[in-house]
RNA sequence: GCUGGUGUGGUGGAAUGGUAUACACACAGGACUUAAAAUCCUGCGCCCCUGACCGGGCUUGUGGGUUCGAGUCCCACCACCAGCACCA
């Protein structure tokens, strides 16, 4: 019996009991069944459910849900990226210790994951703060450390002096700790590597073996990776006992254009300028305040200071100055760059800046001369000029033949860089993985072995923000020396987070094994499906590729690539609005608390506060965010409007790659048409048991419409689901409900069987996406035991058929007309028709008409 | 700054090179109601013509190009968003 009303509390409850008590989710590996590994990436326990993973986890649901229908044995699983910065932050401003506050997030969260009923097997959960997971991070680091892919070198990090301690870039806020406000100053500490370079190229080359990958993702991943083919070019000086001066270049070709030489602050040419130059000294100082990032140090403004050095071109004998430049880079590359002014906008501007001179050997669009401003035509390739010998030639016969003068002087070869650094994994903070290394004072840095994991981490300190706890915390800093068994000191470095999450999906397969991974995970992996953020494009996905080549060349996995398909889901957004105080500060409002004015065309003029009336300003739309306050908790959604609003909202508002705005009337209208479903279900409940086949040979015209328009409605969200755009599956069911709905409110006989049959169509449809009322009103109409295993529809070609079709008229491909065909009309049938439309006919005039464009079933374009 | 993306009615969005604006939301008018809410029905890109039809012009950020035909492909530009290696 179907109640009167959709009431979502109880026939949520109602499904997700059943669900729970049959346990349909846990899954069995069955080999030679086809199996379907659908991932989404694991939340951080932070507290509550925002909206981006009830959006994320609702895209991987409906794609699991959806391969479930289609047979295939599904796994979906779920667990915590449990360590982390926030913990740390929220035990600082609490007195909690990390622990304790990430359990209770993690409880937290896993009943409203459960209140949304997504089709999870929690009996593999996984948290990366348990030791039996993070000792296998343990493990591994050291059979890296045993090969060589992991070792020691010193980094740059952000130090704050006054708390003397090290700060995330995230904790720098313009060049000035968060805590202090000090200046941040570069401090060069010893790290743990990850050698991610050793697997540049394949990393490079297995993009293209990804076909299941976004392109925009693949070329992210390419241009960060960063390949270039370039020459080293040496330029001999005379500092000390003399010496060459290597740089790298792209741009071989314009080496006769060179007029000076840049080296980093950090180069030791400069740290040697400085010893008798004060002022370099300072610059040099100066260079190391302010953050660490790329974009921070990219768009500081040029700065340099001569070294009063000068180096030797190596072609031409021409004495170059040496400058010290803030836009050269230690990491990339030599640390070192020859300065082309005419040819390279960095080094154009730097010289117009100090006066250095420009000398133009490139003819490009823009000519042979570079008069300024900078024109972005200046960096073209072309034929060298002003060159000598080399003039005349292109880009490759320049670099080719001056690589080899080069080579046969021994100041230059050809060779390949990446842009692609080690992965530097140390981080000096308690909440994480301890590395698992002792320090000895006789043995040096020594290795714990394999039997003495995992190196537990005490999870009751409370980080006071000046420096990591566990420096003060003897039981874990004091050991015995695994080598000559003397008083030690424990590593109290962890591992970078970005560890815990670059091989969880490989411990979902195998819950409880006594090794980093079983057999089980030859059976699921690899990931057919892994949904999550854009923002995780580059970074986390690049580390989980590499990991699992390591795992790969250890014997641990067949697999090369761990993610066979990849979907990158859009951010949520929502409107943001403020008021300034009187300091002039922006107090930010959330939307939830906001009223919108329109006009009488409902166009927004303007926002007021509920509690007060007056009217506040609107800032732009912004990703949910606490900082403007315009986050919607999923929680007050779910316990108003219940857990298929929340998921048919999400998947109807936006395709799930691009970015979803936040809407409450679009929340009310995703529940209206589930209201409006259920009622329709309830008022033709009886009728709707007993109902039996549509006969296609009896239907009336009307009928035989609705029928078409249900089952067109239906090849087109097939066809929508299989590219995972579900907003527009979505709308096919609410045209199929139209549609049912056209039919006349008292007709019977053939009338039910055509809404018998598209009713069925649409619970099975819509069940991957509103899987509890799908799952109820399938029960109730007699459809069969459990929606979740009854068979996908399929469009039937005799519903979709046509006696009569509508063709477009075009004239010069402008819409004048249509005509009324038989679907089965031939060509000159089609052509006659056509030319005698008598708007189309009016257009022709009486110009001969040259060409006729069909397309069968769409339009005829007459050409004249 | 570098790299990647996005731009279509009042709004979210649809359109597999072939009728641009499907499906919704908002808004307006109507029905029901003592009234309101809810619900149902109708209309709804902009401009011109018309008493009303019939019809015409324009429109997918801007400017070019390819094509019988371009929101879709190509080139240039503008605006906005994301990532940039210690947030996760």
């Amino acid at each position: 019996m179907i109640a009167e009303s959709y009431n979502p509390q109880v026939i949520e409850a109602e499904a997700q009991r059943h669900w729970d008590e049959q346990r349909v989710f846990a899954a069995r590996e069955e080999p030679g069944r086809e199996k379907y590994y659908c991932l989404s990436m694991f939340p951080y326990p932070s507290g509550r459910l925002h909206m981006g993973h009830v959006r994320n986890y609702t895209i991987g649901d409906v794609i699991a849900r959806y391969q479930r229908m289609l047979g295939r044995n599904v796994l979906q699983p779920m667990g915590w990226d449990a360590f982390g910065l926030p913990a740390e932050n929220a035990a600082m401003a609490g007195g909690m210790a990390p622990a304790g506050w990430t359990h209770d997030n993690i409880a937290y969260m896993k009943k409203q994951l459960r209140m949304l009923g997504f089709a999870l097997d929690w009996d593999r959960e996984v948290a990366t703060c348990q030791p039996e997971y993070y000792r296998w991070n343990q493990w591994l680091f050291l059979r890296m450390l045993e090969k060589g892919i992991v070792y020691l070198k010193t980094g740059v990090v952000n130090w704050d002096p006054v708390d003397q301690t090290v700060l995330a870039n995230e904790q720098v806020i313009d060049g000035r700790g968060w805590r202090t406000g000090a200046v941040v100053e570069k401090r060069e500490i010893p790290m743990y590597y990850m050698a991610i370079t050793r697997y540049a190229e394949e990393l490079l080359a297995e993009l293209d073996q990804l076909p299941g990958w976004p392109e925009q993702v693949k070329l992210m991943q390419k241009n960060w990776i960063g390949k270039s083919h370039g020459v080293r070019i040496g330029f001999p000086h005379s500092v000390g006992e003399g010496g060459i001066l290597w740089v790298f270049t792209t741009r071989a070709d314009t080496l006769l254009g060179a007029t000076y030489v840049a080296v980093a602050a950090e180069h030791p040419l400069a740290l040697y300028a400085a010893k008798s130059n004060p002022d370099l000294a300072a610059f040099i100082d100066e260079c190391r305040h302010g953050g660490v990032t790329e974009a921070e140090l990219a768009i500081q403004e040029k700065k340099g200071l001569p070294t009063g050095l000068t180096v030797v071109h190596p072609l031409t004998g021409e004495q170059l100055p040496l400058w010290v430049a803030n836009y050269v880079l230690m990491g990339y590359g030599e640390g070192a760059v020859m300065a082309v002014p005419a040819h390279d906008e960095r080094d154009f501007e730097f010289a117009h800046k100090f006066d250095l001179p420009i000398r133009p050997v490139i003819r490009t669009r823009a000519g042979d001369d570079t008069p300024a401003p900078w024109r972005d035509a200046y960096a073209d390739y072309g034929v060298c000029v002003h060159s000598g010998k080399y003039d005349g030639l292109d880009f490759t016969q320049a670099v080719d033949a001056i690589a080899a003068d080069l080579s046969a002087k021994g100041l230059g070869e050809k060779k390949v860089t990446w842009r692609l650094r080690d992965w530097g994994i140390s981080r000096q903070r308690y909440w994480g993985t301890p590395i698992p290394i002792v320090h000895c004072e006789s043995c040096g840095a020594v290795p714990v072995p394999d039997e003495q994991l995992p190196v537990v981490l005490p999870d009751h300190l409370v980080p006071d923000g000046s420096g990591n706890p566990l420096n003060k915390y003897p039981p874990f800093l004091d050991c015995d020396c695994p080598a000559c068994g003397r008083p030690a000191r424990r590593e109290t470095d962890t591992m970078d987070t970005f560890v815990d999450s670059s091989w969880y999906f490989f411990r979902y397969c195998t819950p409880g094994a006594g090794a980093m991974v079983d057999a089980r995970a030859d059976y699921w992996m690899p990931v057919d499906q892994y949904v999550g953020g854009i923002e995780h494009a580059i970074l986390h996905l690049l580390y989980s590729r590499f990991w699992t080549k390591v795992m790969r060349d250890l014997g641990l996995t067949a697999v090369s690539e761990p993610f066979a398909n990849l979907l990158t889901q859009g951010m949520v957004v929502a409107p943001t609005f403020y008021r300034e105080g009187a300091d002039g500060r922006k107090q930010w409002v959330n939307p939830a608390d906001i009223a919108a004015q329109t006009d009488d065309r409902g166009r927004l003029t303007g926002a007021t506060l509920k509690s007060d009336g007056r009217p506040v300003a609107m800032g732009g739309i912004e990703k949910m965010s606490k900082s403007k306050n315009n986050g919607v908790d999923p929680q007050a959604l779910i316990e108003q409007y219940g857990a298929d609003t929340a998921r048919l909202f999400m998947m109807f508002a936006a395709p799930p790659d691009q970015a979803l705005e936040w809407s409450d009337s679009g929340v009310a209208g995703a529940y209206r048409f589930l209201r409006r479903l259920w009622i329709y279900a309830a008022e033709h409940q009886e009728i709707l048991r007993a109902a039996g086949q549509p006969d296609a040979a009896i239907l009336s015209e009307p009928l035989r419409e609705v029928r078409r328009e249900v089952h067109e409605a239906l090849r087109q969200a097939l066809y929508d689901f299989g590219r995972h755009q579900f907003n527009t599956v979505v709308s096919g069911g609410m045209k199929i409900l139209n549609a049912l709905g056209r039919i006349e409110a008292g007709e019977r006989g053939a009338a039910d069987a055509v809404r018998r049959e598209g009713l069925g169509i649409l619970l099975r449809l819509l069940s991957p996406i509103v899987p509890h009322i799908t799952h109820v009103l399938w029960r109730e109409l007699g459809q069969g035991d459990d929606v979740l295993n009854a068979a996908w529809p399929v469009p039937d070609a005799a519903a979709l058929a046509r006696n009569l079709v509508t063709l477009v008229v075009q004239v010069n491909g402008k819409l004048r007309g249509q005509i009324v065909v038989p679907a089965d009309a031939g060509r000159a049938a089609i052509e006659q028709a056509a030319q005698a439309e008598p708007n189309a006919r009016r257009f022709v005039e009486d110009r001969p008409i040259r060409k006729i464009v069909i397309v069968p079933g769409k339009l005829v374009n007459l050409v004249c």
